[in-house]
DNA sequence: GAGAGCTCCAATGTATACACTGATTACGAG
DNA sequence: CTCGTAATCAGTGTATACATTGGAGCTCTC
Protein backbone atom coordinates (compact mmCIF):
# COMPACT_ATOMS: atom_id res chain seq x y z
CA UNK A 1 0.00 0.00 0.00
CA UNK A 2 1.24 3.22 -0.56
CA UNK A 3 2.66 5.54 1.95
CA UNK A 4 0.06 8.40 1.16
CA UNK A 5 -2.58 6.03 1.36
CA UNK A 6 -1.16 4.74 4.79
CA UNK A 7 -0.55 8.32 6.26
CA UNK A 8 -4.17 9.52 5.21
CA UNK A 9 -5.88 6.66 6.86
CA UNK A 10 -4.13 6.52 10.08
CA UNK A 11 -4.54 10.53 10.36
CA UNK A 12 -8.30 9.92 9.58
CA UNK A 13 -8.88 6.88 11.94
CA UNK A 14 -7.42 9.16 14.42
CA UNK A 15 -9.13 12.33 14.02
CA UNK A 16 -12.24 10.05 13.94
CA UNK A 17 -12.20 8.12 17.22
CA UNK A 18 -10.76 11.38 18.81
CA UNK A 19 -7.25 10.67 19.22
CA UNK A 20 -6.54 13.84 17.57
CA UNK A 21 -9.07 15.90 19.09
CA UNK A 22 -10.23 19.39 17.29
CA UNK A 23 -8.36 22.18 17.16
CA UNK A 24 -5.15 19.76 17.22
CA UNK A 25 -2.46 21.46 14.61
CA UNK A 26 -1.31 18.74 12.12
CA UNK A 27 1.87 20.01 10.65
CA UNK A 28 3.69 18.31 7.90
CA UNK A 29 7.02 17.98 9.42
CA UNK A 30 5.90 16.74 12.54
CA UNK A 31 3.56 14.83 11.03
CA UNK A 32 6.28 12.95 8.41
CA UNK A 33 8.17 11.91 11.74
CA UNK A 34 5.76 10.78 13.81
CA UNK A 35 4.39 8.57 10.70
CA UNK A 36 7.85 7.24 9.62
CA UNK A 37 7.06 9.39 5.54
CA UNK A 38 8.41 12.01 4.31
CA UNK A 39 6.20 15.27 3.75
CA UNK A 40 4.96 14.05 0.54
CA UNK A 41 2.98 11.61 1.52
CA UNK A 42 2.05 13.67 4.71
CA UNK A 43 0.57 16.57 2.42
CA UNK A 44 -1.11 14.22 -0.50
CA UNK A 45 -2.91 12.67 3.38
CA UNK A 46 -3.66 16.24 4.69
CA UNK A 47 -5.13 17.43 1.28
CA UNK A 48 -7.20 14.72 1.67
CA UNK A 49 -8.26 15.20 5.15
CA UNK A 50 -9.61 18.91 3.93
CA UNK A 51 -11.31 17.91 0.78
CA UNK A 52 -12.56 15.54 3.36
CA UNK A 53 -13.80 18.41 6.01
CA UNK A 54 -12.21 16.67 8.53
CA UNK A 55 -9.28 19.23 8.36
CA UNK A 56 -9.23 23.08 8.06
CA UNK A 57 -6.45 24.58 5.83
CA UNK A 58 -6.98 27.88 6.19
CA UNK A 59 -3.66 29.65 6.16
CA UNK A 60 -0.40 28.11 8.23
CA UNK A 61 -0.99 25.12 9.62
CA UNK A 62 -3.53 22.58 9.49
CA UNK A 63 -6.60 22.39 12.24
CA UNK A 64 -8.77 19.07 13.09
CA UNK A 65 -12.35 20.76 12.68
CA UNK A 66 -14.64 21.02 15.46
CA UNK A 67 -17.79 19.84 15.72
CA UNK A 68 -20.52 22.33 16.87
CA UNK A 69 -24.28 21.51 17.75
CA UNK A 70 -24.74 23.69 14.80
CA UNK A 71 -23.25 21.60 13.20
CA UNK A 72 -24.56 18.16 14.19
CA UNK A 73 -27.79 20.04 13.15
CA UNK A 74 -26.67 20.87 10.14
CA UNK A 75 -25.63 17.29 9.58
CA UNK A 76 -28.64 15.65 10.15
CA UNK A 77 -30.26 17.89 7.75
CA UNK A 78 -28.12 16.92 4.90
CA UNK A 79 -28.70 13.29 6.23
CA UNK A 80 -32.07 13.24 5.95
CA UNK A 81 -32.13 14.72 2.38
CA UNK A 82 -29.77 12.10 1.21
CA UNK A 83 -31.27 8.95 3.43
CA UNK A 84 -34.78 9.48 2.63
CA UNK A 85 -33.80 9.60 -1.18
CA UNK A 86 -31.18 6.55 -1.07
CA UNK A 87 -33.98 4.88 0.89
CA UNK A 88 -36.70 5.53 -1.63
CA UNK A 89 -34.86 4.54 -4.66
CA UNK A 90 -34.04 1.60 -2.74
CA UNK A 91 -37.38 0.18 -2.45
CA UNK A 92 -37.75 1.28 -5.96
CA UNK A 93 -34.36 -0.60 -7.32
CA UNK A 94 -33.07 -2.94 -4.39
CA UNK A 95 -32.63 -6.82 -4.72
CA UNK A 96 -34.57 -7.91 -1.88
CA UNK A 97 -32.09 -10.66 -0.72
CA UNK A 98 -29.49 -8.36 1.21
CA UNK A 99 -31.91 -6.67 3.19
CA UNK A 100 -33.73 -9.51 3.92
CA UNK A 101 -30.65 -10.99 5.51
CA UNK A 102 -30.58 -7.64 7.77
CA UNK A 103 -33.58 -8.04 8.32
CA UNK A 104 -33.14 -11.33 10.32
CA UNK A 105 -30.05 -9.74 11.80
CA UNK A 106 -31.54 -6.83 13.35
CA UNK A 107 -34.08 -9.05 15.12
CA UNK A 108 -31.53 -10.37 17.03
CA UNK A 109 -30.36 -6.83 17.68
CA UNK A 110 -32.25 -6.48 21.19
CA UNK A 111 -30.55 -10.10 21.91
CA UNK A 112 -27.54 -8.48 21.09
CA UNK A 113 -27.87 -5.25 23.17
CA UNK A 114 -29.01 -7.10 26.31
CA UNK A 115 -25.34 -7.82 26.30
CA UNK A 116 -23.94 -4.25 26.73
CA UNK A 117 -20.19 -3.36 25.86
CA UNK A 118 -19.45 -6.70 23.71
CA UNK A 119 -23.04 -6.49 22.22
CA UNK A 120 -21.75 -2.99 20.51
CA UNK A 121 -20.28 -3.35 17.96
CA UNK A 122 -21.75 -6.53 15.91
CA UNK A 123 -24.99 -4.25 16.79
CA UNK A 124 -23.48 -1.42 14.91
CA UNK A 125 -22.13 -3.71 12.00
CA UNK A 126 -25.28 -4.44 11.74
CA UNK A 127 -26.20 -0.81 10.74
CA UNK A 128 -23.54 -0.09 8.83
CA UNK A 129 -24.27 -2.87 6.24
CA UNK A 130 -27.55 -1.49 6.26
CA UNK A 131 -26.28 1.45 5.07
CA UNK A 132 -24.01 -0.27 2.56
CA UNK A 133 -26.90 -1.93 1.06
CA UNK A 134 -28.93 0.86 0.68
CA UNK A 135 -26.61 2.77 -0.90
CA UNK A 136 -25.55 -0.34 -3.34
CA UNK A 137 -29.28 -0.50 -3.85
CA UNK A 138 -29.85 3.22 -4.84
CA UNK A 139 -27.56 3.05 -7.82
CA UNK A 140 -26.44 6.17 -7.77
CA UNK A 141 -22.78 6.69 -7.59
CA UNK A 142 -23.40 10.24 -7.24
CA UNK A 143 -25.09 9.54 -4.36
CA UNK A 144 -22.78 6.84 -3.26
CA UNK A 145 -20.52 9.51 -2.65
CA UNK A 146 -22.52 11.96 -0.64
CA UNK A 147 -23.43 9.61 1.60
CA UNK A 148 -20.09 8.36 2.22
CA UNK A 149 -18.54 11.88 3.02
CA UNK A 150 -21.95 12.28 5.58
CA UNK A 151 -20.70 8.87 7.14
CA UNK A 152 -17.29 9.67 7.61
CA UNK A 153 -19.15 12.72 10.11
CA UNK A 154 -21.41 10.65 11.92
CA UNK A 155 -18.77 8.23 12.99
CA UNK A 156 -17.61 11.66 14.73
CA UNK A 157 -21.30 12.43 16.03
CA UNK A 158 -21.68 9.02 17.11
CA UNK A 159 -18.65 8.91 19.48
CA UNK A 160 -20.12 12.31 21.48
CA UNK A 161 -23.57 10.80 22.16
CA UNK A 162 -23.88 8.14 24.96
CA UNK A 163 -24.95 5.33 23.97
CA UNK A 164 -28.33 3.89 25.53
CA UNK A 165 -29.44 0.53 25.25
CA UNK A 166 -32.62 1.87 25.35
CA UNK A 167 -32.29 3.82 22.85
CA UNK A 168 -30.16 2.00 20.82
CA UNK A 169 -32.79 -0.92 20.99
CA UNK A 170 -35.76 1.57 19.35
CA UNK A 171 -33.20 2.37 16.92
CA UNK A 172 -32.83 -1.23 16.00
CA UNK A 173 -36.84 -1.41 15.58
CA UNK A 174 -36.66 2.01 13.37
CA UNK A 175 -34.16 0.49 10.91
CA UNK A 176 -36.58 -2.55 10.72
CA UNK A 177 -39.54 -0.20 9.49
CA UNK A 178 -36.72 1.05 6.63
CA UNK A 179 -36.57 -2.47 5.51
CA UNK A 180 -39.71 -3.54 5.60
CA UNK A 181 -40.61 -0.75 3.76
CA UNK A 182 -37.89 -1.37 1.32
CA UNK A 183 -38.71 -5.07 1.27
CA UNK A 184 -42.47 -3.99 0.28
CA UNK A 185 -40.86 -1.88 -2.18
CA UNK A 186 -42.85 1.25 -0.41
CA UNK A 187 -40.65 4.35 -1.40
CA UNK A 188 -42.72 6.77 0.24
CA UNK A 189 -42.45 4.68 3.62
CA UNK A 190 -39.20 4.04 3.29
CA UNK A 191 -38.39 7.82 2.80
CA UNK A 192 -40.54 8.49 5.98
CA UNK A 193 -39.36 5.80 8.28
CA UNK A 194 -35.76 7.14 7.46
CA UNK A 195 -36.97 10.77 8.31
CA UNK A 196 -38.27 9.57 11.78
CA UNK A 197 -35.07 7.24 12.54
CA UNK A 198 -33.10 10.49 11.89
CA UNK A 199 -35.37 12.50 13.67
CA UNK A 200 -35.08 10.46 16.15
CA UNK A 201 -31.69 10.01 16.34
CA UNK A 202 -30.52 13.79 16.06
CA UNK A 203 -33.18 14.38 19.60
CA UNK A 204 -30.78 11.52 21.10
CA UNK A 205 -27.60 13.26 20.08
CA UNK A 206 -28.70 16.58 20.87
CA UNK A 207 -29.68 15.63 24.47
CA UNK A 208 -26.37 13.39 25.28
CA UNK A 209 -23.67 15.73 23.20
CA UNK A 210 -21.56 17.75 25.46
CA UNK A 211 -23.15 21.44 25.30
CA UNK A 212 -21.43 23.66 23.36
CA UNK A 213 -22.35 27.14 25.50
CA UNK A 214 -22.87 26.28 28.79
CA UNK A 215 -25.56 28.54 30.37
CA UNK A 216 -22.71 30.84 32.75
CA UNK A 217 -20.84 31.32 29.41
CA UNK A 218 -19.70 35.07 28.57
CA UNK A 219 -21.17 36.89 25.81
CA UNK A 220 -17.59 37.27 24.44
CA UNK A 221 -16.92 33.12 24.61
CA UNK A 222 -20.64 32.45 22.84
CA UNK A 223 -19.75 34.69 19.93
CA UNK A 224 -16.36 32.86 19.42
CA UNK A 225 -18.89 29.74 18.77
CA UNK A 226 -18.12 27.08 21.47
CA UNK A 227 -17.48 23.57 19.57
CA UNK A 228 -17.15 20.38 21.17
CA UNK A 229 -13.58 19.29 21.91
CA UNK A 230 -10.88 21.30 23.63
CA UNK A 231 -10.32 24.79 22.68
CA UNK A 232 -6.89 25.40 20.77
CA UNK A 233 -4.57 27.08 23.46
CA UNK B 1 -1.69 32.29 -6.24
CA UNK B 2 -0.29 28.98 -5.61
CA UNK B 3 1.37 27.16 -8.74
CA UNK B 4 -1.67 24.22 -7.16
CA UNK B 5 -4.09 25.91 -7.61
CA UNK B 6 -3.42 27.51 -10.78
CA UNK B 7 -3.30 23.93 -11.89
CA UNK B 8 -6.59 22.79 -10.42
CA UNK B 9 -8.40 25.85 -11.82
CA UNK B 10 -7.06 25.60 -15.07
CA UNK B 11 -7.92 21.90 -15.59
CA UNK B 12 -10.94 21.71 -13.79
CA UNK B 13 -11.97 24.59 -16.21
CA UNK B 14 -10.42 22.80 -19.74
CA UNK B 15 -12.57 19.71 -18.09
CA UNK B 16 -16.00 21.82 -17.89
CA UNK B 17 -15.67 23.44 -20.94
CA UNK B 18 -14.72 20.37 -22.89
CA UNK B 19 -11.46 21.60 -23.79
CA UNK B 20 -9.88 18.10 -22.12
CA UNK B 21 -12.49 15.57 -23.70
CA UNK B 22 -13.86 12.47 -21.75
CA UNK B 23 -11.40 9.87 -22.05
CA UNK B 24 -8.14 12.48 -21.61
CA UNK B 25 -5.41 10.80 -20.26
CA UNK B 26 -3.79 13.07 -18.06
CA UNK B 27 0.07 12.38 -17.17
CA UNK B 28 1.68 13.82 -15.04
CA UNK B 29 5.23 15.42 -16.56
CA UNK B 30 3.36 16.10 -19.45
CA UNK B 31 0.37 18.27 -18.00
CA UNK B 32 3.58 19.96 -15.50
CA UNK B 33 5.39 21.12 -18.90
CA UNK B 34 2.13 22.03 -20.34
CA UNK B 35 1.66 24.18 -17.84
CA UNK B 36 4.72 25.43 -16.85
CA UNK B 37 4.80 23.73 -13.23
CA UNK B 38 6.59 20.77 -11.77
CA UNK B 39 4.55 17.63 -10.97
CA UNK B 40 4.36 18.30 -7.29
CA UNK B 41 1.30 20.79 -7.93
CA UNK B 42 -0.04 18.85 -11.01
CA UNK B 43 -0.14 15.89 -8.23
CA UNK B 44 -2.32 18.08 -6.02
CA UNK B 45 -4.19 18.93 -8.79
CA UNK B 46 -5.08 16.31 -9.94
CA UNK B 47 -5.66 14.53 -6.67
CA UNK B 48 -8.49 16.91 -6.29
CA UNK B 49 -9.80 16.74 -9.62
CA UNK B 50 -9.94 13.04 -8.27
CA UNK B 51 -11.87 13.69 -5.32
CA UNK B 52 -14.47 15.66 -7.35
CA UNK B 53 -15.30 13.16 -9.45
CA UNK B 54 -14.00 15.09 -12.49
CA UNK B 55 -11.18 12.77 -13.13
CA UNK B 56 -10.66 8.83 -12.44
CA UNK B 57 -7.48 7.18 -10.99
CA UNK B 58 -7.35 3.63 -11.35
CA UNK B 59 -4.14 3.07 -11.80
CA UNK B 60 -1.78 4.13 -14.01
CA UNK B 61 -2.61 7.87 -15.85
CA UNK B 62 -5.31 9.91 -14.86
CA UNK B 63 -8.31 10.00 -17.14
CA UNK B 64 -11.19 12.63 -17.73
CA UNK B 65 -14.28 11.23 -16.67
CA UNK B 66 -17.19 10.38 -19.24
CA UNK B 67 -20.62 11.53 -18.49
CA UNK B 68 -23.28 8.87 -19.52
CA UNK B 69 -27.01 9.24 -19.81
CA UNK B 70 -27.24 6.93 -16.08
CA UNK B 71 -24.67 9.55 -15.08
CA UNK B 72 -27.38 12.31 -15.83
CA UNK B 73 -30.10 10.64 -14.41
CA UNK B 74 -27.87 9.94 -11.22
CA UNK B 75 -26.88 13.16 -10.70
CA UNK B 76 -30.20 14.94 -10.90
CA UNK B 77 -31.66 12.59 -8.42
CA UNK B 78 -29.17 13.55 -6.25
CA UNK B 79 -29.78 17.45 -7.09
CA UNK B 80 -33.10 16.94 -6.35
CA UNK B 81 -32.39 15.76 -2.26
CA UNK B 82 -30.09 18.18 -2.29
CA UNK B 83 -31.78 21.29 -3.96
CA UNK B 84 -35.36 20.69 -2.19
CA UNK B 85 -33.70 20.37 1.02
CA UNK B 86 -31.77 23.70 0.46
CA UNK B 87 -34.84 25.40 -0.73
CA UNK B 88 -37.11 24.14 1.94
CA UNK B 89 -34.02 25.57 4.43
CA UNK B 90 -34.43 28.85 2.42
CA UNK B 91 -37.55 29.51 2.77
CA UNK B 92 -37.59 28.65 6.36
CA UNK B 93 -34.29 30.67 7.29
CA UNK B 94 -33.10 32.82 4.29
CA UNK B 95 -33.24 36.75 4.07
CA UNK B 96 -35.50 38.72 1.58
CA UNK B 97 -33.44 40.59 0.18
CA UNK B 98 -30.98 39.02 -1.65
CA UNK B 99 -34.04 37.05 -2.85
CA UNK B 100 -36.28 40.15 -4.14
CA UNK B 101 -33.22 41.52 -6.04
CA UNK B 102 -33.15 37.93 -8.07
CA UNK B 103 -36.99 38.25 -8.69
CA UNK B 104 -36.58 41.70 -10.33
CA UNK B 105 -33.66 40.05 -12.32
CA UNK B 106 -35.69 37.09 -13.42
CA UNK B 107 -38.45 39.09 -14.50
CA UNK B 108 -36.27 40.92 -16.84
CA UNK B 109 -34.74 37.01 -18.42
CA UNK B 110 -37.43 36.87 -20.77
CA UNK B 111 -35.97 40.34 -22.70
CA UNK B 112 -32.49 38.99 -22.11
CA UNK B 113 -33.08 35.74 -23.66
CA UNK B 114 -35.11 37.52 -26.53
CA UNK B 115 -30.91 38.70 -27.60
CA UNK B 116 -30.75 35.51 -28.59
CA UNK B 117 -26.40 34.04 -28.13
CA UNK B 118 -25.69 37.24 -26.51
CA UNK B 119 -28.07 37.28 -23.57
CA UNK B 120 -27.30 33.82 -22.50
CA UNK B 121 -24.07 34.44 -20.26
CA UNK B 122 -26.02 36.84 -17.99
CA UNK B 123 -29.29 34.91 -17.78
CA UNK B 124 -27.42 31.83 -16.49
CA UNK B 125 -25.43 34.42 -13.77
CA UNK B 126 -29.00 34.97 -12.66
CA UNK B 127 -29.75 31.14 -12.45
CA UNK B 128 -26.15 30.80 -10.56
CA UNK B 129 -26.89 33.70 -8.53
CA UNK B 130 -30.12 31.98 -7.43
CA UNK B 131 -27.94 28.98 -6.30
CA UNK B 132 -25.57 30.78 -4.34
CA UNK B 133 -28.79 32.46 -2.79
CA UNK B 134 -30.44 29.70 -1.44
CA UNK B 135 -27.21 28.00 -0.68
CA UNK B 136 -26.18 30.95 1.49
CA UNK B 137 -29.72 31.34 2.98
CA UNK B 138 -29.81 27.10 3.97
CA UNK B 139 -27.07 27.86 6.26
CA UNK B 140 -26.12 24.63 6.19
CA UNK B 141 -22.71 24.11 5.78
CA UNK B 142 -22.58 19.91 4.75
CA UNK B 143 -24.97 21.12 2.38
CA UNK B 144 -23.36 23.87 0.71
CA UNK B 145 -20.47 21.23 0.57
CA UNK B 146 -22.54 18.90 -1.47
CA UNK B 147 -24.12 21.20 -3.54
CA UNK B 148 -20.69 22.88 -4.54
CA UNK B 149 -19.66 19.28 -5.79
CA UNK B 150 -23.40 19.12 -7.66
CA UNK B 151 -23.08 21.90 -9.31
CA UNK B 152 -20.12 20.77 -11.04
CA UNK B 153 -21.08 18.64 -12.49
CA UNK B 154 -24.21 20.49 -13.64
CA UNK B 155 -22.08 22.92 -15.36
CA UNK B 156 -20.40 19.76 -17.54
CA UNK B 157 -23.97 18.78 -18.04
CA UNK B 158 -25.34 22.00 -19.25
CA UNK B 159 -22.74 22.17 -22.19
CA UNK B 160 -24.27 18.84 -23.25
CA UNK B 161 -27.67 20.13 -23.41
CA UNK B 162 -29.09 22.04 -26.28
CA UNK B 163 -30.24 25.58 -25.21
CA UNK B 164 -33.55 26.49 -27.04
CA UNK B 165 -35.03 29.54 -26.13
CA UNK B 166 -38.56 28.06 -24.71
CA UNK B 167 -36.93 26.11 -22.56
CA UNK B 168 -34.92 28.77 -21.02
CA UNK B 169 -37.94 30.66 -20.57
CA UNK B 170 -39.99 28.24 -18.97
CA UNK B 171 -36.93 27.58 -17.12
CA UNK B 172 -37.01 31.46 -15.64
CA UNK B 173 -40.52 31.02 -15.08
CA UNK B 174 -39.99 27.78 -12.71
CA UNK B 175 -37.19 29.64 -10.98
CA UNK B 176 -39.12 32.46 -10.23
CA UNK B 177 -41.68 30.00 -8.93
CA UNK B 178 -38.94 29.53 -6.52
CA UNK B 179 -38.23 32.69 -5.34
CA UNK B 180 -41.59 33.23 -4.61
CA UNK B 181 -42.05 30.18 -2.24
CA UNK B 182 -38.99 31.43 -0.64
CA UNK B 183 -40.31 34.60 -0.04
CA UNK B 184 -43.82 33.36 0.96
CA UNK B 185 -41.83 31.48 3.55
CA UNK B 186 -43.39 28.52 1.91
CA UNK B 187 -41.02 25.68 2.47
CA UNK B 188 -42.95 22.97 1.26
CA UNK B 189 -43.49 24.98 -2.49
CA UNK B 190 -40.04 25.38 -2.46
CA UNK B 191 -39.55 21.79 -2.53
CA UNK B 192 -41.84 20.76 -4.41
CA UNK B 193 -41.20 24.08 -7.05
CA UNK B 194 -37.56 22.51 -6.94
CA UNK B 195 -38.70 19.36 -7.79
CA UNK B 196 -40.71 19.94 -10.80
CA UNK B 197 -38.19 22.42 -12.16
CA UNK B 198 -35.43 19.52 -11.86
CA UNK B 199 -37.82 17.01 -13.69
CA UNK B 200 -38.53 19.81 -16.85
CA UNK B 201 -34.68 20.18 -16.89
CA UNK B 202 -33.69 16.57 -16.97
CA UNK B 203 -36.48 15.64 -19.32
CA UNK B 204 -34.66 18.19 -21.20
CA UNK B 205 -31.13 17.35 -20.77
CA UNK B 206 -32.16 13.65 -21.65
CA UNK B 207 -34.05 14.64 -24.64
CA UNK B 208 -31.07 16.96 -26.16
CA UNK B 209 -28.14 15.13 -24.86
CA UNK B 210 -26.23 13.04 -27.48
CA UNK B 211 -26.99 9.16 -27.67
CA UNK B 212 -24.68 7.03 -25.89
CA UNK B 213 -25.44 4.04 -27.62
CA UNK B 214 -26.79 4.89 -31.16
CA UNK B 215 -28.93 2.51 -32.37
CA UNK B 216 -26.76 0.74 -34.40
CA UNK B 217 -24.08 -0.16 -32.21
CA UNK B 218 -22.99 -3.65 -31.61
CA UNK B 219 -23.65 -5.59 -28.89
CA UNK B 220 -20.63 -5.66 -27.44
CA UNK B 221 -19.98 -1.82 -27.79
CA UNK B 222 -23.13 -1.76 -25.62
CA UNK B 223 -21.72 -4.15 -23.39
CA UNK B 224 -18.60 -1.49 -22.67
CA UNK B 225 -20.94 0.91 -21.52
CA UNK B 226 -21.16 3.60 -23.99
CA UNK B 227 -20.81 7.39 -23.04
CA UNK B 228 -20.54 10.80 -24.07
CA UNK B 229 -17.61 12.41 -25.75
CA UNK B 230 -14.97 10.29 -27.43
CA UNK B 231 -13.52 6.82 -26.67
CA UNK B 232 -10.10 6.39 -25.91
CA UNK B 233 -8.03 4.83 -29.05
C1' DG C 1 2.90 -20.06 -34.89
C1' DA C 2 1.44 -19.51 -30.15
C1' DG C 3 2.42 -18.98 -25.55
C1' DA C 4 5.16 -17.97 -21.56
C1' DG C 5 8.73 -15.58 -19.50
C1' DC C 6 11.89 -11.86 -19.39
C1' DT C 7 13.76 -7.40 -20.16
C1' DC C 8 13.44 -2.76 -20.54
C1' DC C 9 11.13 1.47 -20.02
C1' DA C 10 7.94 4.85 -18.96
C1' DA C 11 5.19 6.71 -15.47
C1' DT C 12 3.99 7.10 -10.80
C1' DG C 13 5.42 7.14 -5.71
C1' DT C 14 8.64 9.02 -2.33
C1' DA C 15 12.32 11.68 -0.44
C1' DT C 16 14.81 15.74 -0.08
C1' DA C 17 16.77 20.12 -1.32
C1' DC C 18 15.68 24.82 -2.27
C1' DA C 19 12.48 29.09 -2.34
C1' DC C 20 9.35 31.92 -0.40
C1' DT C 21 6.24 33.90 2.82
C1' DG C 22 4.32 35.48 6.88
C1' DA C 23 4.60 35.69 11.71
C1' DT C 24 7.14 36.56 15.79
C1' DT C 25 10.47 38.73 18.39
C1' DA C 26 14.12 41.68 19.43
C1' DC C 27 15.87 46.12 19.04
C1' DG C 28 15.87 51.01 18.72
C1' DA C 29 13.68 55.52 18.58
C1' DG C 30 10.46 58.57 20.55
C1' DC D 1 7.20 52.24 28.45
C1' DT D 2 5.20 51.89 23.89
C1' DC D 3 5.16 51.75 19.20
C1' DG D 4 7.36 50.92 14.84
C1' DT D 5 10.60 48.52 12.16
C1' DA D 6 13.62 45.16 10.77
C1' DA D 7 15.73 40.66 11.08
C1' DT D 8 15.18 36.04 11.88
C1' DC D 9 13.09 31.72 11.37
C1' DA D 10 9.70 28.25 11.28
C1' DG D 11 6.79 26.19 8.10
C1' DT D 12 4.68 25.73 3.77
C1' DG D 13 5.17 25.74 -1.51
C1' DT D 14 7.85 24.05 -5.40
C1' DA D 15 11.31 21.66 -7.93
C1' DT D 16 13.94 17.77 -8.75
C1' DA D 17 16.41 13.52 -7.90
C1' DC D 18 15.83 8.75 -6.75
C1' DA D 19 12.95 4.35 -6.05
C1' DT D 20 9.50 1.36 -7.46
C1' DT D 21 6.16 -0.66 -10.09
C1' DG D 22 3.36 -2.13 -13.82
C1' DG D 23 3.10 -2.88 -18.55
C1' DA D 24 4.42 -3.37 -23.37
C1' DG D 25 7.24 -5.64 -26.49
C1' DC D 26 10.64 -8.91 -27.48
C1' DT D 27 12.65 -13.40 -27.53
C1' DC D 28 13.01 -18.05 -26.77
C1' DT D 29 10.96 -22.43 -26.43
C1' DC D 30 7.70 -25.95 -27.53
Amino acid sequence: MRASDRAYRTLRTEILDGTLEPGTVLQEVEQSTRLGVSRTPVREALRQLVADGLVDASGRGAVVTAVSRDDIVSLYELREALEAKAAALAAQRGEAIPFLLIRDRLLGAPQLLAQGEPGLAPYFEIVDDLDDAIEEAAGNPFLATALRSVQLHSARIRRLSRHNPERLRAAAGEHLLIVEAILARDAELASHATHVHLHMSLTNALATAPADAPAGTSASDADEGATLGPRVA
